[in-house]
DNA sequence: CATGAAGTACGATTGGAGTCGTACTGATGG
DNA sequence: CCATCAGTACGACTCCAATCGTACTTCATG
């Protein structure tokens, strides 16, 4: 089980080993832009795909497959596009596999509070 | 000059007098959805929008051409009317004129932390 | 009552995002 | 080496949001 996450305080950060493959092209935490995290955040199903990393990561990453979302692959690869490149997810290539990962601590620092309001969400409510 | 925020601190929160016109149709607190807030909030223009009323507010609404913005007028009713539809800003008629404001206490009870991503926003920044 | 000002309503246009089918690529395992 | 599996690439389609011009409504004021 995560840890519970107050205010800025940070989620539980999984450390990356450091062999890991090189992450895909990503904005670096200085072109975070605010009008695009939100705009990224605003759909339903990548609330889902980001909420559950949050709440169900268990110390690595994880591919497409795990979310058990029920779309077409060609739109899943679309939204985890989407969430990389605003920002908000890394993916890493293990072989076939294109694992993603919240990147929390870049988040936390320039968007202080806002996972905590991804995290907290729930569909229909 | 507005109180600073921190975390989940209210914002300035103006009273809102009693004999006030009725807000125009607006969804309630619980109706508000974090999807569709943030989707209203990827927008610069409507970013500036908030931020500007939580910043320079001056204990009263404020009419579309307070804020300044060079758009035509059909643009900006565009984008209040989204804003107001989406839950964020609280809207009433005064004769000719219809004035905005943030509905800080909804959102911070809903979306704590929200507004303050809003407030240190800056465009291009 | 005529004029001006604040803003809406409506409609047209445009561009971009979501959705998905199909074909493809690249690694893995028999 | 061939099949399979994860996922991408590309393109088509649809739909909605952004933008804005024009006409209209409404209130205030001379």
């Amino acid at each position: 089980m995560p840890a519970s996450r107050t205010g800025t305080t940070a989620f539980t950060v999984f450390p990356e080993p450091s062999d890991l493959p090189e992450p895909l092209p990503e904005p670096g935490v200085d072109e975070l832009r605010l009008e695009t995290v939100l705009g990224a955040l605003s759909d339903p199903l990548r609330l889902t795909i980001v909420r559950k990393l949050l709440l169900e990561s268990e110390g690595f990453d994880h591919s497409c497959g795990w979310f058990g979302l029920d779309r077409p692959k060609s739109s899943l690869t679309h939204h985890f596009k989407a969430l990389r490149e605003a920002g908000i997810t890394r993916q890493r290539q293990y072989g076939l596999e294109r694992r993603s990962r919240v990147r929390v601590e870049d988040l936390d620092a320039r968007f202080p509070g806002l996972l905590d309001l991804v995290a907290s969400w729930s569909p229909q409510g």
